[in-house]
DNA sequence: TTTATTTCTTGCCAATTGACAAGTGGCAAT
DNA sequence: ATTGCCACTTGTCAATTGGCAAGAAATAAA
């Protein structure tokens, strides 16, 4: 297995020499990830964040009554981890699970304080992908205040509609903090139309 | 004026020796904001990043139908400005305006990627705040998906109770996703109980 | 003070959504 | 094939919320 599509990956969140790419590209080490393997578990400190390949996973964590409350999902080609956990070495709050067979790269805190430190395009690049999940977190949450339900499920599936082949619906419904009754409902009015 | 606040505020973030603090704190100039002054408008590239020393900031954007959705409230101390605008120097999307009398330091990009790539400490600071805001939000989106409307206003009014007589209930009601008529109703249940 | 403007509250009705329960269909183990 | 287990759908009813409009209250302007 090449790494170059780390590296392609790189380059894009961060324009940068090939060398420098390369350098930084280094420090990952290959894993693999069977369907319906936990990435993370609830309580662990995350040791990696992953450069994900191909596949996607699910993040989820367990609300006051007991309920798979679905707060992410991530599809390749991402780096994906709980940053939360990852960051300030504590227990993670939320659960990663893997929907596909999944190839990643990963790499460990301590090496990523390494690259952080010593490779300045590594800190741009680090800088720019918290910045690129901060933005991608503001907007989920300005669709969650302007949107309706639908058009949320609208947006969901135009975006990411291979999404809907590979979790099952009541999971795509508490990212949509609705009830998956609902989602039903919402799926049957669209059919309609 | 003294930078103290300024100076606690960073060790706060991320424990280290006050000379460090010092060093970067100087990087930091004062600069004072007055009720209703914009700190920021639409379509400007974000120049600066501001230590939010006393006083409180709102932060909103126009939706599709024209009307204000209140995104944001930072309230001293802390770190306020718009990040998606600021590290990726492209136009902002949000209004930021001050509700109160403010007193800040402010830094300009060029300096904080001085600090950023001279000061060690200050990466880990910076970073760690990214990851701060990062969970604000995140803990935000939860109470969107999880907590009915009351909940959310009983959860920010146990949480910034002064936030109540520094802005109008029409931007504290698109901050918590409903309409003022929703939030006035919410709060007239309340005080039954 | 008077006037104008904005904010907040309230009532009415409609639409959305949730809670609960029953029923259908797919899938896997036996 | 039977059984059990989930995921999904559907119906009924209740609660929440929005849209609209009118009026009260607070604030700003003249």
């Amino acid at each position: 297995m090449s790494k170059q599509q780390l590296i392609d990956f790189i380059q894009h969140i961060l324009p940068m020499p090939v060398a420098k790419a390369e350098l930084i590209s280094a420090y990952f080490t290959e894993i693999h990830f069977a369907k319906n393997d936990f990435v993370l578990q609830e309580g662990q400190v995350s040791s990696h964040s992953y450069f994900l390949e191909s596949g996607c996973f699910r993040v989820y964590s367990i609300d006051v009554d007991g309920n798979e409350v679905s707060t992410e999902f991530f599809t390749a080609p991402i780096i994906a981890n709980d940053f939360l956990s990852f960051f300030k070495r504590i227990p993670a709050t939320d659960n990663i699970v893997a929907l596909t067979n999944c190839v990643c790269w990963k790499i460990s805190f301590d090496d990523l304080q390494i690259c952080f430190h010593t490779i300045p395009e590594f800190r741009e690049f680090g800088r720019m992908m918290l910045i690129n999940n901060y933005s991608r977190l503001k907007q989920r949450m300005l669709g969650m205040v302007q949107l309706t339900a639908e058009q949320r499920y609208q947006k969901l599936i135009e975006v990411n509609p291979e999404l809907f082949q590979q979790t099952a619906l009541k999971n795509i419904a508490s990212y949509l903090g609705i009830t998956d009754t609902s989602l039903s409902r919402i799926r049957k009015e669209l059919v309609k139309k």
